[in-house]
DNA sequence: GTCTATACGCAGATAGAC
DNA sequence: GTCTATCTGCGTATAGAC
């Protein structure tokens, strides 16, 4: 992971990141994160004050990166489903680097609404023009007519599911001859495209 | 629900669901558990010894009948693509009382993959055949040829998910008119369905 | 900036009365 | 079986030397 030339304060939120993704924040150990990288318990409390402060900058970094890549959506020099492929394509490099996000930010909001929504705020957040353009093409008669709140929770579903279950797949997959690699990915990622192909045709 | 006329250790066990279900292993609070099963925090004690046990407790009831609910895939009365219905319908069902079921299991295989195996091995444990069925209607020529592991997570990812990410999906949901209702679940259940008749067309 | 040693509080667990 | 009161330990957080 190349921590060796990062600095400190870069180790650490790597670190706190794996830590988080694998614990969730209240099975995370501080000590843990300080061990992984690398540095003592109390530096942790010098750069980042208190564990929940370090475990929102990990995850205001992890929310920006996800709404960065969803700006594709209101390309419109590009057509639709062109567009959702690319959207997938995006989805699945997000969730390999943050396979537990989708799980922050549904915990987040099941718990403290009013706070996630703070967070989303402070982002140069441009809002997911997903269901709008759908309608907006199916009103065109550019494609067939769906649900497209339905489509929507599909697409997330068949997306961030393998990575949240993705201890779940290395442990069947090589029980089948397979590994949870790029390739197995990969193949998912396929899939999903072939569910869009079958819902635009 | 009912609580009032429940024996003291079923109310606890309803309490410890819906705790544990919001907040996870280590994010529950006993003395939660406790208020909202109506008695004293030393009482959980009493009946559960401590909190793990509590939580297996929940847990090995939840996996007692979501293999329960599994065994349809191998009756071969009859044809395959009839049981994976009536298999969608029996998760949706399973998911409904235990929504964050999937995370449980995910995380304790994660974690400790020799205990998970070890409280699998406790039940009348019957293997999903679920991919050897679908590779032999296969070879009969019976179904479309395509990848069955594939299938089996696509398939997964679709009924899990939303269960998972509910609380995200009553708010989206809400800003356009709808609501997180049954009738909510069942599109979204139709939609799976029509994804099964899809890849055996 | 980084460490060792230590304080503090919370949540799980126990003792013991009723 | 159920309660109140109390203990204990762990994990976060701080003090202070270097």
């Amino acid at each position: 992971m190349g921590l060796k030339d990062s600095t400190t304060e870069e180790k650490i939120l790597e670190a706190a990141k794996n830590v988080f993704m694998k614990y969730g924040l209240y099975g995370a150990r501080m000590q843990d994160i300080a061990n992984i990288a690398g540095i003592n318990k109390a530096l942790l409390h010098y750069y980042f004050r208190s564990k929940e402060k370090l475990f929102d900058s990990v995850f205001e970094k992890a929310l920006e990166k996800y709404f960065d890549q969803m700006t594709v959506i209101g390309d419109k020099s590009l057509p639709i489903k062109d567009r959702l492929n690319v959207y997938v394509d995006n989805l699945f490099d997000f969730f390999r680097e943050y396979p537990q996000m989708s799980m922050f930010i549904i915990k987040e909001i099941s718990i403290n609404p009013q706070m996630f929504h703070e967070k989303v705020a402070k982002l140069k957040y441009q809002k997911s023009m997903l269901i709008p353009t759908l309608q907006e093409a199916m009103e065109k008669g550019e494609i067939h007519s769906f649900d497209p709140e339905i489509f929507m929770i599909n697409l997330h579903s068949l997306c961030a599911y393998p990575f949240l279950a993705s201890p779940l797949y290395k442990a069947i997959l090589q029980k089948n001859g397979y590994n949870w690699d790029e390739d197995a990915q990969n193949r998912i990622k396929e899939s999903v495209k072939e569910f869009i192909s079958f819902k635009f045709q």
